[in-house]
This record gives structure tokens, sequence and C-alpha cells, in this order.
DNA sequence: AATTATTTTTAAGTATACTTAAATATTTTA
DNA sequence: TAAAATATTTAAGTATACTTAAAAATAATT
């Protein structure tokens, strides 16, 4: 299958989960990059492929054949970030980068060894979880995001869940790093901003970063 | 650059090298199991890009712009063959299975860390020699090939220059391996055969392999 | 509910990287 | 050196993954 299938398939999976929005061809196409016109001809295609149902429309839904596409997909996506991360000096936005392109041209077998040489992991370093050889996940459903944490209480960060290099570089300057712990030192309910504490920093965050930074009781 | 053109290059740049054979379309399309009229049409499409000289009917010449982006590709193959072989318990074809993916997908940027990482290696693990950052390659001229080594003299193994599989299962199931050590005990030059020492094995080797393994006096 | 705005789809067209078949040139060999 | 064999090139055609523009359907707004 080729990459341009791939990542269709892959962004399907990622809206179904992460947004509400409804998945339909010009959705896709936004985050692709492509023409509505060229995700409807992709969304037909794979129909008959047998990757997801396609109803003029309708929503794409993926089938469990195209399911586990995007899994494989993902969890080489993440495996990459994991050992690019543990091995080199590159940032989370480079790290990704560079495992967008490499996600599609990684066997199986070499997809296995890198998780066998990093035990493992569960979670790669975006705090992303890393399904397994059959396409399950670990999810981690306790979890909350920084705009709904509670005033004076102490976290862990558990997940940075953007892949904006701007967030990155942010997150890079104010040591908003997986498993870091940071205190809520203030909640501005009405301009929907949050104060936290991390290292000897004190930082105001908005809206749209409290909502993709996700943080465990500590 | 596309992974067909890149492909291309490099095939023209390892034909020159390697090779006494003809750098003509047909030589190349036949390496790359292409058609010989798509060779002829990629050849004219990269000289209007100035990677290449072509004029009908002669030999095809890489630019030192074409040359550049071949020993590039080159470099990035060998250092992720290189790096595979160091971390994982990889067989010498897979490795290069992997490392002819990846190599298209590899910015200079990580290139660089690999190299890095692996203390700037002149070598990969088939001896073959990797070109640095600017494109300069490290050759080592004392080998010779075992084809022309001497009786009852200990060789280092410097070279297996193939990507052949059944020669690289070959060369696991008898300790052939870069750096390991063989004595020559006996030339059949008439059969064109060679007899070596090799562990506490004795193979004999006919010409198609002798002329791929290359050695150092030791 | 009707109009407007937005999305989706269809249709026609493009670039890349191939293919096969036929024409042309080069090379080999007898 | 002339004929035969081989290689290269040209020409026409294909699949993939897009594009833009227009038509059709859906969704939003008044």
């Amino acid at each position: 299958m080729s990459v341009a299938i791939e990542n269709f398939v892959k962004a399907i999976y990622k809206n179904n989960m992460h947004d509400i929005k409804d998945t339909k061809p010009g959705n896709i196409a936004k985050k692709l990059g492509i023409s509505n016109a060229a995700a409807t001809d992709m969304a037909k295609k794979l129909a008959a492929k047998e990757l997801l149902n396609y109803e003029k429309y309708q929503e794409l839904q993926l089938t469990e054949k195209g399911t586990k596409m995007a899994l494989n997909v993902i969890r080489k996506h993440r495996l990459w970030e994991a050992l690019l991360f543990k091995m080199f000096d590159m940032s989370l936005h480079d790290i990704h980068r560079e495992a967008e392109l490499l996600e599609h041209q990684t066997s199986d077998l070499l997809a296995e060894k890198i998780s066998e040489y990093l035990g493992h992991p569960k979670f790669d370093p975006h705090g992303d979880p890393i399904p397994n050889a059959l396409g399950e996940i670990t999810t981690k459903n306790t979890s909350i995001s920084l705009s709904e944490a509670k005033e004076g209480q102490t976290y862990m960060i558990s997940r940075l869940m953007s892949d904006d290099k701007e967030f990155f570089e942010f997150c890079a300057q104010n040591q908003i790093k997986y498993r870091n712990t940071l205190t809520v030192s203030k909640q501005f309910v009405n301009n929907k901003m949050t104060q936290i504490l991390i290292g000897s920093n004190t930082i105001v965050l908005n809206e749209d970063f409290t909502k993709i930074i996700y943080v465990d009781e500590n």
C-alpha cells in the first residue's frame, strides 16, 4: 500500500479519535493538504479495497482492515519517535518530522526490533500510546487536560497532544516535557487561562495550550 | 527529488564504480528492474535537471551535482546499515533491505546524528566506505579480492561487495564477516577456485564468491 | 420553509514513472 | 563488410495521485 493510502487511513483514524469534527472528505483533505476532490476520489478507491466504508455525502468509516493499517502505521511512527528521542538530541518536532517519513518505510520486522530494543514501551515521548504488533492500545484514562486541573495540585505531564512546531518550541523552552511535574497555581476561569509553576518558572497558558497538555495526579 | 531519481542516479554511480560494463540505459534498467524505454526517458529527464550528461546512444555520465546526490544517498544507506547492524540482531541482507528504503526518507540532519552516534565510521558492515557529509570517500586501496590472494597467507576480510541474499546467507553460515580473519590454504588456479580456512572450517569457493570477497593482509 | 452558504461530487486535465510495441541505431559475428 | 543480433529510442498508452472548475447535494441562516 502506498504512502498516500497509509496517510489517508491514518488521518481518518486520528480524526475519529481526537476530534468531534465529522470525518468527511473535506476534513481529511484539510489535514492532508490536498483538495476535497482528491479526498473523495481516494475514499472511493479505498472503499474498493475494503479499507473503509463509503457512501455519498456520509462520514468515512474505517473497516477493521483499515483500522489495523492505521494502527500499524501509528505504531511505527511512535516507535521511531521513541527511538530517535532516546538516541539523539533532537527536538520533539524534529523527531516527529523524521518519523512522519520513516513510518512508511519500516518493515514489521524492524518495528519489532525497535520495540524490543526499547523494552516494548507503551508510550512515546509525547505520551501518545504505542499500539502493539496486534494493534492493541494501552489507554490511560486517568489523565485530564490542564484546563480541567485543580488549583494547588501537583501533576505529572502525561501527554502533549499536538504536532505543531511552535507548540513544541514553546515546550522545549519551558521544561514542558513528558513526565516532568508541574503545579497549577491558578485557574483563571473567566479568561480560560491556567497559571502553572514548572521548575523555577511561572507560566500562564491560554486554552489553546491547556487543552492539549494532559496530566496525571502525582 | 523523488525515490525513482535517487535510485537512478545511485545505479549510475555504482555502475561506474564497480563494473567495467558500459553505463547505458539498458544496464541501468536491468539493475533497477525497469524497461529500457523507462531508463531512456529518465535519462533525458535527469539531463534536463543537470544531474547527468546525456547524448543519444552514448554512455550516461553523472554531473558533479548528480554525483553529489548519489553519494548523499549512499551515505545514508551505509549509515543506516551500520546503525541497524550495531543495534539489532539482523542479517546483512535484512539490514540492506531496510536501508534501501530508509535511505530516501532521511534528512541530512538525521544522517549526521546517526554518524555522530556511531563515531563517524568510515566503513559499513560490508566494508563499504561511508562518504562523509561533503561526499568525500576514504578509499582503502590495500585490499585485494580473494581470487588474487596468496596461498598460505592469512588475511582479514575487508569488504563483502554484493547485495545478493544467497551470498549473505552463505556468509552468515560460514563466519564470513567483515573483519574476521581467514587463511588461504590453496588456490586452484585452473579451476578458478580458492580454498580457505576460517575458524575451524575449510571451504572451497568458486570465482563468483572470491571476486566479491575483499581482504587485507594481516 | 426558503434562501444562502458550504461541502461534496463529478468531470476533465496534469505530472510522474512506468509499460509494450515498433522504428532506428549500434554492435557483433560470420 | 554485410547480415544478424542486440540495444536504444520513439511513440502510444496506463496507473497513481493529485489539480481546477462546475454541478449537485447538504447544512446553515434568516
